[in-house]
Order: C-alpha cells, then sequence, then structure tokens
RNA sequence: UGGGGCGUCGCCAAGCGGUAAGGCACUGGGUUUUGAUCCCAGCAUUCCCAGGUUCGAAUCCUGGCGCCCCAGCCA
C-alpha cells in the first residue's frame, strides 16, 4: 500500500542545525546513523529516531548507517538483529551498503585504547564494581581517586595487554579513563571503558575477546570512524556528551562528530521502555514481540499499521527536547488517514443477528453491484451476491431504541447498504426472549435510487447468509487502562486491560473477502479497517482489527451518561468495548477471550533500567 | 543546598525583538446509500510566575516556581 498521505516533512531544531552546517559548508554532506543495541525488538519511540536520522540523510542527499551497538554480548542475539533490520526495511529505509556493528571496530577500539594508555589518559584500575561505586562520591560530593590511578604507562599497558589475553576474572580490572574524580558531571569521574566477560559468546565475534568496550568509549568512537557529521540521541545522554566530545578529541579519529540530543517518544496507554516489554513478551501477557497490542514495529505492523502511517505519525509529533505524552489519538488519526484513501471496503458483520427477506422479489438481481472505494473509482467493483437470508450487526438492531437511533427497529426502515430498503415486519425471540430472528420487507424499488415520499436516514451493513465466509475477528484494545502505565511505583501489571483483545470467532464476512492475503487491508464499512493475519488459511480467515472508524454517535451515546458494562476507561473510539457490546449483546455467540489478566507475582518496577537503547531510545 | 535539561491552547508543536502557524482532540453547520470520508466555521488579547530593558518582549536581562535526567564494570 503507498504511503501516500503522510504529511509534508516539517523542519525541527535538529534539521535546522544540519541544513546550517551544510549551509556553512562545515559539511559537503550529512551522514547520520542509527544505532540500536540488538537486545529486544524495535518500538515506535525507535521509529521516531529511525525517521530522524534516516529521514534527514535521505532528505538532504546524504546517508544514515544501520549499527548494531553490540557490546554487551549478554543481552543481545542474532534473532533481535534479524527483526531490526527487517523493521527498518519495512519503515522503507535503506542504509546503502553493509549494516555495521560496533564489534567490526574492537580492534581499532583496543588499539586507541592503548593510545590513551600512553598519554597517560588512561589506566587499569583493580578496584571491584563495589569499591568504584564507594569511590564514585554521590551527586553532591567529589569522588576520590583509584589508589590505581597513578600506575606506570608501562605497567598499564602490561595489564591492560593481559586484561585482553584472558590472564583476569570477570570484575577484577577494568580499563578507567583518567579524567576528574571531582567533577560535578558524574559521568566525568573518570568512567570504565573496558570490562572483563569471560564466557560469552558474542553473536559476532564469538569467543575472540573477553574484553568488551563500554557505550560511552565504544559510541563516539564509532561515529567517528564512519565519518558521522550529526550523531542523534535521547535526552538522557545529554551529561554523557562531554564524555562523547572527550573520547574523540584525546584519540587519532579522523572527525569528531557533534552529538546532539532530542526527547524520547512517551504514547499514552503503553510503555516504551524495553525492560518493560521484555517482561510482557517473558511472562506471555501478550503473545510474543509482534502481539499486535504491542508498541513495537513488529506489533503495530501484524495490527495492520503501514509505514506510511508510521512516518506520518512521527512527521506530526515532532522532534524537540521537551518532554512529552503523545496521545493515542495522533497515531490513530495517521493510520485512519492512510487507510481511509488506499484501503478497499468490504462488509464483515462481527455480531450476526439473522434476517429474513420475506417477499425479496422473483425478478431481484442475483447480485448487487458494489463499489471497492466510495471516492477512488480506479478501485473497481465488486458483486454481493444477493439472498433471502442475511445477517446483519445485532448492535444495528433496537427494539426500544434511544433518541436519534437511526438502524432498525420494529416498523422501522433502514437501507441495507448497496442494496435494498427493507422494514422489519416481525421480530422472533426465543424462549429467554432474546431477539434470534428479524423477518423484513424489501421495498423493490429501492435498488440503486431512493424510495419515493420519505426519507430513509440509516444504512446498514450486511452480509448473505448463503455464501458467508465464517471468520476469526480479533479486536484489539488498547493494552493499559491508565495512560501511564506503572507510574510511581506501580506494578504495571496492574494497569493491564484485561479486554485488550476479544475474538471473535463466528464473524461473516461477504464472500469476496476469500482470495484475501495474509496483510491485506479492508475497510469493513461502518465497522473499522482490518487488516488478514498470518495465522489467516483459506479454511479460516482471520482478521485483525487495525483501528476503529470514528464513531461520533458512539462518542454521543458514551457521553449522554449511559452505563456500559465491561467498558475499559476512556475507550474512546473504540467501538467494541463501546456502543456495539453494549447493545443487545453483541458478545452473543462470540467466544470471548481474556488475556493478560496480571497473573504474575508483583514486583517493584524500579525507575532505573526502563530507558536505554543506545542512544535511540 | 552537585551537574545537565525543559516549561507556548486538553495533547503535540511553530515561533529566532515587530505585535501567537499547523496537526490531533473538541464544538457547531453542510454534503453523503459508511452516524465514515469530505467541506465550512469556531477553538491562546496571550506564551510557568514576578520584576527589568525597549517605541515594541513568547522571544533579551534578573530573580523565583515547577517538571525531567544523572551516583551500571547497561545502552
Amino acid at each position: 500500500m503507498a504511503d501516500s498521505v503522510s504529511t509534508p516533512t516539517r523542519t525541527n531544531f535538529i534539521r535546522q542545525i544540519v541544513q546550517d552546517d551544510l549551509a556553512s559548508g562545515k559539511h559537503t554532506r550529512v551522514v547520520t546513523r542509527f544505532p540500536p543495541e540488538p537486545n529486544g525488538y524495535l518500538h515506535i519511540g525507535h521509529a521516531k529516531s529511525i525517521v530522524l536520522n534516516f529521514g534527514l540523510a535521505e532528505a538532504l542527499g546524504g546517508v544514515c548507517n544501520l549499527r548494531f551497538d553490540d557490546t554487551n554480548p549478554g543481552k543481545e542475539s542474532p534473532e533481535f538483529v534479524e527483526s531490526i533490520k527487517a523493521d527498518v526495511r519495512w519503515l522503507g529505509f535503506d542504509w546503502g551498503g553493509r549494516v555495521r556493528f560496533a564489534s567490526d571496530y574492537f580492534e581499532q577500539l583496543y588499539a586507541f585504547a592503548v593510545e590513551l594508555i600512553e598519554q597517560g589518559l588512561a589506566y587499569v584500575c583493580d578496584l571491584s564494581s563495589e569499591e568504584t561505586r564507594a569511590y564514585r562520591g554521590t551527586l553532591t560530593e567529589p569522588g576520590r581517586d583509584s589508589p590505581f590511578r597513578d600506575r606506570s604507562v608501562e605497567e598499564n599497558l602490561d595489564l591492560f595487554r593481559r586484561m585482553r589475553a584472558g590472564e583476569f576474572p570477570d570484575g577484577a580490572r577494568t580499563l578507567r579513563a583518567k579524567i576528574d574524580m571531582a567533577s560535578p558531571n558524574i559521568n566525568l569521574r573518570d568512567p570504565v571503558l573496558y570490562r572483563i566477560r569471560h564466557g560469552v559468546i558474542h553473536h559476532q565475534t564469538g569467543s575472540e575477546w573477553c574484553l568488551y568496550p563500554t557505550y560511552d568509549y565504544t559510541h563516539p568512537i564509532s561515529d567517528a570512524l564512519e565519518g558521522i557529521t550529526h550523531s542523534l540521541c535521547t535526552l538522557e545522554f545529554e551529561d554523557h556528551r562531554p564524555l562523547y566530545d572527550w573520547c574523540v578529541s584525546h584519540v587519532s579519529v579522523p572527525c569528531q562528530p557533534r552529538q546532539i540530543e532530542f526527547s524520547r517518544l512517551n504514547l499514552e496507554y503503553t510503555v516504551m521502555s524495553k525492560r518493560l516489554l521484555t517482561q510482557l513478551v517473558s511472562e506471555q501477557i501478550v503473545d510474543g514481540w509482534d502481539d499486535p497490542r504491542m508498541p513495537t514495529i513488529a506489533g503495530l505492523r501484524r495490527r495492520g499499521y503501514t509505514p506510511g502511517a508510521m512516518r506520518g505519525f512521527c512527521e506530526r509529533i515532532g522532534v524537540t527536547k521537551a518532554d512529552n505524552l503523545v496521545e493515542m489519538g495522533v497515531l490513530e488519526s495517521a493510520i485512519r488517514d492512510e487507510l481511509d484513501a488506499n484501503a478497499p471496503r468490504a462488509m464483515a458483520v462481527l455480531h450476526p443477528l439473522r434476517v429474513v427477506l420475506t417477499n425479496l422479489p422473483a425478478d431481484a438481481p442475483a447480485a448487487v453491484e458494489a463499489r471497492n472505494h466510495p471516492k477512488d473509482e480506479s478501485m473497481g467493483v465488486r458483486e454481493l451476491p444477493l439472498s433471502a437470508v442475511l445477517w446483519i450487526d445485532r448492535g444495528d438492531f433496537e427494539e426500544t431504541p434511544p433518541k436519534g437511533f437511526k438502524r432498525l427497529t420494529p416498523g422501522g426502515e433502514v437501507r441495507l447498504r448497496n442494496a435494498y430498503v427493507i422494514r422489519c415486519d416481525e421480530v422472533v425471540k426465543d424462549a429467554d426472549g432474546a431477539v434470534i430472528e428479524l423477518r423484513c420487507a424489501v421495498d423493490p424499488d429501492t435498488l440503486g435510487k431512493n424510495p419515493e415520499g420519505r426519507k430513509v436516514k440509516g444504512v446498514i451493513h450486511w452480509v448473505p447468509a448463503e455464501t458467508a465466509l465464517h471468520a476469526e475477528v480479533r479486536l484489539y484494545d488498547r493494552l493499559f487502562t491508565v495512560p501511564q502505565p506503572g507510574v510511581g511505583d506501580r506494578d504495571f501489571r496492574a494497569d493491564l486491560n484485561p479486554d485488550s483483545l476479544r475474538v471473535l470467532s463466528d464473524a461473516m464476512l461477504e464472500p469476496s473477502l476469500a482470495k484475501a492475503e495474509p496483510g491485506a487491508r479492508f475497510q469493513f464499512e461502518r465497522e473499522g479497517y482490518f487488516v488478514v493475519d498470518p495465522d489467516s488459511t483459506p479454511e479460516r480467515p482471520v482478521f485483525n482489527r487495525t483501528v476503529t472508524l470514528r464513531d461520533t454517535w458512539a462518542k454521543a451515546q458514551d457521553s449522554s451518561g449511559q452505563a456500559r458494562a465491561g467498558q475499559t476507561q476512556g475507550a474512546r473510539g473504540q467501538k467494541a468495548t463501546g456502543q456495539k457490546a453494549r447493545s443487545g449483546d453483541g458478545r452473543g455467540n462470540a467466544s470471548v477471550k481474556d488475556q493478560g489478566d496480571g497473573k504474575a507475582e508483583s514486583q517493584a518496577t524500579s525507575a532505573r533500567g526502563i530507558g536505554a537503547t543506545g542512544g535511540v531510545a
């Protein structure tokens, strides 16, 4: 699907800096990089960084490297590098040439460390991690020099070589930069440059190394080696910039990239930290990294989002240094814009109610023609078989309608989309009083024209019963019930939305949908946008709801104060838990499957460690 | 009571000393065989607060207030 409706690229403070550097001749070509650590799947916050970095290079005639920041092998895996490559490609970006790894530079990084030692700017320290912390001081008190700070260059060189040779166990020694233990910036209090890690198999370098460089040391030098002009990262690295600059200015790299920081994306009703997302997956609260409720790129893709909508969303939210919390509505409007323009229409009945047409004319056509898009004729037309028995949605009939109800009522008339106007003559109920069938008369003179002398305001969708496709439809809602899950000391799992997934096992689809391939997107008229799930088979079609249509009627009903049993908090625009479900028990013969009931044991969510992925959110 | 950032409409966000863009949301109204889309209109006399400079300040200065980040051999 074409990404046609992304909003035009707006400028931002980083783009201005880059353009200024180009205009002044400081740089002749912009080179950026996207540097994820392969320790999880990419999420929509990464998409912001990807669109910024690749988009900037693309727009200004430069290049953007994809570089894996793989300096902590214990947490990383080839699965993650593959998923990241696939996600960046899916978003429509190209890193021109080979993928880079920080581990490509391990040998050079080691040589630069030797340079630092020779200059007296780095030393081997024998303090344990606990001692190192104790010597570091606090936010308000300066640290103390390590007793190993003044080792000779010769001794440092020897020790560092032996560290590489594997002579010392994990944690026995580190290589530290010699900067300033009294610096008010804690990052400058002799930061660790290298640590020892035995026994881990690195996904790229295997067991070649037992010495691994830290992010603070690796990142600036990797940037410099690649000729990066502008190194864009998130705000939490702002304090590290002096160290970044220190590294590239004390070692013989070919250039000194400029680090610029911007604020991370925060989205309401979801979580964005890799630690929490990993937890959702590992505790099986969701169905994997690509669960359609996840804010991962893989999840959004399976949910039915398009690359164009993702890029459009990123353009809309902008790039600044201000903390932000973006409303879901922005994301939803981005995908609706794109799908409204590009998704073919179809009809599907989610909560089927049987309707019998009692007087279908003998000369009625066997099928009616329907346009695949109300505005785009190039999308063509399709045939809808017509028959005397059909399905409509239970929510489109009310025995005692609220004021303003435009759908079917006893004795009332409604238009069957693309077909006749019908009138409900009889309501058939079972022993318990539940409506099981409607008997309706068609007005034979209303095919392709309005009835004479009266107006029929309501239009409802339908599916012919004989030829209907029985399908599974998965209705997704927000994963959490509160805008900021786990805020404060709460366990974020306590904020999970128990109704984030509802599976309708017997939805009825129009027969033309039989040939839809996984990944195909449609608008089910009056319901929303849906995508064929990879689980789908010809025998058992499975559709995921990407997003509902805007529904001002449901919204008006909500705000008129009517009770909504089982309604999740603030599910605006989420028809599934709203009006449809409320009216006449839309769950009918659908099975309801709850997931994510927060079964796991409670565990404190520390503020620490929820950030962080290689300077890219 | 260390350091680094940030505070413009409900949410994002332009603005770069010359008199508050835009998007989302919201509220009306129109078109409509999707209560969708589309169209039209409305939506900050005011920019965290208080002083000051200036003919003129969201933009400059001073002082407050509020929020975020930093004490991993994570990134």
